[in-house]
DNA sequence: TTCCTTGTTATACGACAGTATAACTGTAAG
DNA sequence: CTTACAGTTATACTGTCGTATAACAAGGAA
């Protein structure tokens, strides 16, 4: 009986290889069911390399979280910019992205929720999360400010903080209780109540976010996974 | 070396018993801390008992889910009830509740949150949980519901629903980024930005509802564990 | 009091957890 | 082609996991 052969991969390779299996054991199987060894089966690779890469399972474990904000935040991040420069189209299309897939997506909600539990008790989880949702405050900030220097209403920076607050809660919320995929009303709805609410919550006059956006009309489209 | 003496309770009081130990477990130590033995230390009582009360472990920790969903639902409504007859203060009550001690707590956050994660892949946990939302959206219909017509706006089923959905997002992701405590605000705004934000998304005029509340101006006011 | 029911403890068992260590082998440098 | 390093496997070890089972005792019924 000879050993399995193997490949030597790139540090970078190895570990993100070892971060997607974690990710997927916890989503798949909740935090119980990402064991060491299952990880690492589903990596293809043996335990050990979890102790070699990452120290000890309890790093791997919270690397993966960092690793699953940084994805989240950078598709956010993307897709606000790949809006045009028109300020109004830049927000609604921010917002849309973050109620439509790929980013209403059960399987990252399941995740970002399994780790958000830990975020209390454990400071690393916690350092993590609260420079995401920072980030998150401040990107959101810039994409109200121009809208309402354009309406010429006030815009000084506790303004835009406290609509900016609002909005990640509405944003937060619709993505959390859509992406569960409930069934309870059609997800294809999303884009048109979180913008109608968000031109509330900052007082804009109707339509100001809602024409940039060609609102599905059509039947019920299911999270992604 | 003689045994460890002991009482018997009524089955509802040990079925309880065991539950809080089992929340307790699970919101200081994540899922994974909450082991048959940890829990049952915690409840006094050896693990044995678990199996006797539950049938399994598993099948206790989903009880825990549906009890602490009761508890939380159980405040919300309660909330809601002593606020008098006034549709605007009814709403305006229910929503402040949401965002302030003792609903705003990083503990039922952080429970809530390790649940959430398992809600995807498990039957028990999606069905608690499509039960619980929809009667939160229910619950928030009945409210908005006289203040639109109060107002003589246009209050039809869908609509409900849709102002419904927005607020209920609103509500969650304040509860949620509030209830962690990543102290990048102060919490003591939440009711203003929360009650200001719902204004707009209803299309309300100002003050419709803030004025029935009286909004604390002073210092940071942690939320409870 | 005495007996019976059953809630509760105590213990054993196999499975699997995390990880430390040693042996092996892929791969690039010389 | 050889050598040496380090990425990777294999294995062993101790602890804890969930739970099945049997002994025990608390407390009401007779």
């Amino acid at each position: 009986m000879s050993r399995k052969s193997f490949q030597r991969w790139s540090m970078d390779a190895r570990r993100r290889s070892l971060l997607e299996a974690t990710l997927h054991c916890i989503a798949e199987h909740g935090m119980n069911g990402a064991s060491a060894r299952r990880v690492a089966e589903r990596a293809g690779v043996t335990a050990g390399l979890i102790r070699h890469y990452f120290g000890s399972k309890d790093a791997m474990v919270s690397a993966a979280y960092a690793y699953l904000i940084g994805q989240l935040t950078g598709e956010a991040e993307e897709s606000s910019e790949q809006a045009g420069e028109v300020p109004e189209r830049r927000l609604a299309r921010f917002i849309v992205a973050n109620v439509t897939s790929p980013n209403l997506s059960s399987r990252k909600v399941a995740l970002w929720a399994t780790f958000i539990g830990r975020v209390r008790t454990e400071p690393e989880y916690s350092d993590i999360h609260r420079e995401s949702y920072r980030e998150f405050l401040a990107l959101l900030e810039t994409l109200i400010h121009p809208v309402l220097l354009a309406l010429e209403r006030p815009a000084d920076p506790v303004t835009c903080k406290h609509y900016a607050i609002a909005l990640n809660a509405l944003i937060d919320g619709l993505w959390l209780e859509g992406g569960l995929g409930h069934g309870l009303y059609d997800t294809a709805l999303l884009p048109k109540i979180a913008l109608s609410a968000a031109e509330g919550i900052l007082a804009l006059p109707n339509n100001t976010l809602m024409q940039y956006v060609a609102v599905d009309k059509s039947s019920s489209q299911p999270a992604t996974q």
